[in-house]
DNA sequence: GCTTGCCTTTGAGTACGCTCACACGCCTAG
DNA sequence: CTAGGCGTGTGAGCGTACTCAAAGGCAAGC
C-alpha cells in the first residue's frame, strides 16, 4: 500500500501548520519505531527548515545522523526528536553556541542534569520577557490599526 | 532644582523596565513638550539601545533628528515616540526595509493610510503566529524542565 | 591653557546563521 | 547504457543589522 502511504504522507504535509512537525507524525513515527526513518527532504520539510541546515546541524555536532548502504542520511525518531526540539529552540532565539553546549551536556550523562536544567530555567526567563515584549508590540500594531480605522489622523 | 530632576531621571532608569521608555517618562516628555528633549545618550540608555543604532537609524532615513548649536543631536517628544515605535517594530523581528517603508508612507502623507493600515495587519497576524510559536518554545521548556525535575531521565 | 569627555561624520569591520557552489556518487527509468 | 534526480562533503559567500575605528570639534573643570 504504498500510494495509500504516500496520500497520508501528502495530507499530512498540508495539515501541519507551517514550521513545525505535527505531534501525531511524531508519535506515528515514534510507533513504528525503526522502519520509517526519514530521508533528508523529508525531514526538511516537516521541520520546514533548508535541508542545508540539517546537514550544517550535524556538521556543527547538534546532531548525529546514521546513514543508509547509500550514504544518505536516514533520520530516525530520536533525531528527529532532537531536531524538534532544536529548532524549536532556534526560533525562540536561542544561540546556536547554546545549543551546542546543551547537547554537549547531554552527550556527557546524567552527571549534568543541574545545569541543563539551569539553562532551561534560563531560557524559560528569556522566552517569558520576549512574550511580553511581543505582546507590547502587538498592542502597539493594533493601536495604529485602530487609529488608521478611527481616524484619517497621521 | 537640577539635582531634583536628576534623581528623578535616575529613579526612572533604575525602575524602567530593560528594554523599553516606560509610559510615564513619555508622556512627561510630552507633556513640557519642547525644553525636555534629551541627548543621544539619555534617549540610547530609555530604549535600551547602542548610540551607534541611533545615528545608523538616522542615517538610513528612519528618523529625523534636529541640532544643538554645537551640532549634537537633541531628540524631541516626536523624535522618542517615533523610535519608541521603531524598537518595537524592530525587537518584533520586523525587517529594517520594512520600517523604511512605512516611514516613507508616513511622510508621503494621508493617502498612503491604506498601505500602512495593510502593512500593520500584516504585521499583526505575524505577531500572533510568533507568539504562538514561543509559547510553544515555552511548553517545550517546561516540559524538559519538569523532566528533569521530576526523574533523573535523560 | 590644557586635559577630559562626550559628541560629530564616514567608511569599514563584525557576528550570526545559514545558504550556496562545486565536483562527484548512487540508483532507477527509459 | 545513459540521463535525471537526489544525495554527498567541504569551503566559500551572503544578508542583516548593527558596531566600531579614526580623526576631529566643542565645552567645562583644574
Amino acid at each position: 500500500m504504498e500510494s495509500d502511504d504516500a496520500l497520508r504522507e501528502a495530507l499530512r504535509l498540508a495539515v501541519d501548520p507551517p514550521g513545525g512537525v505535527s505531534i501525531e507524525a511524531l508519535r506515528e513515527l515514534a510507533r513504528d519505531d525503526d522502519a520509517t526513518d526519514w530521508d533528508i527532504a523529508t525531514t526538511a520539510a516537516h521541520l520546514a527548515v533548508n535541508p542545508h541546515t540539517l546537514r550544517y546541524y550535524e556538521r556543527i555536532g547538534l546532531v548525529r545522523v546514521t546513514r543508509n548502504k547509500a550514504g544518505h542520511r536516514r533520520y530516525d525518531a530520536a533525531a528527529i526528536r532532537r531536531l524538534v526540539f532544536l529548532t524549536r529552540m532556534r526560533t525562540s532565539g536561542m544561540p546556536i553556541s547554546d545549543l551546542r553546549h546543551y547537547v554537549d551536556l547531554v552527550d556527557a550523562g546524567h552527571d549534568t542534569v543541574p545545569e541543563r536544567m539551569e539553562m532551561m530555567l534560563e531560557h524559560r526567563d528569556t522566552l517569558r520577557s520576549q512574550i511580553a515584549q511581543l505582546q507590547l508590540a502587538l498592542a502597539a500594531t493594533e493601536y495604529k490599526i485602530a487609529t488608521y480605522q478611527g481616524a484619517p489622523l497621521p
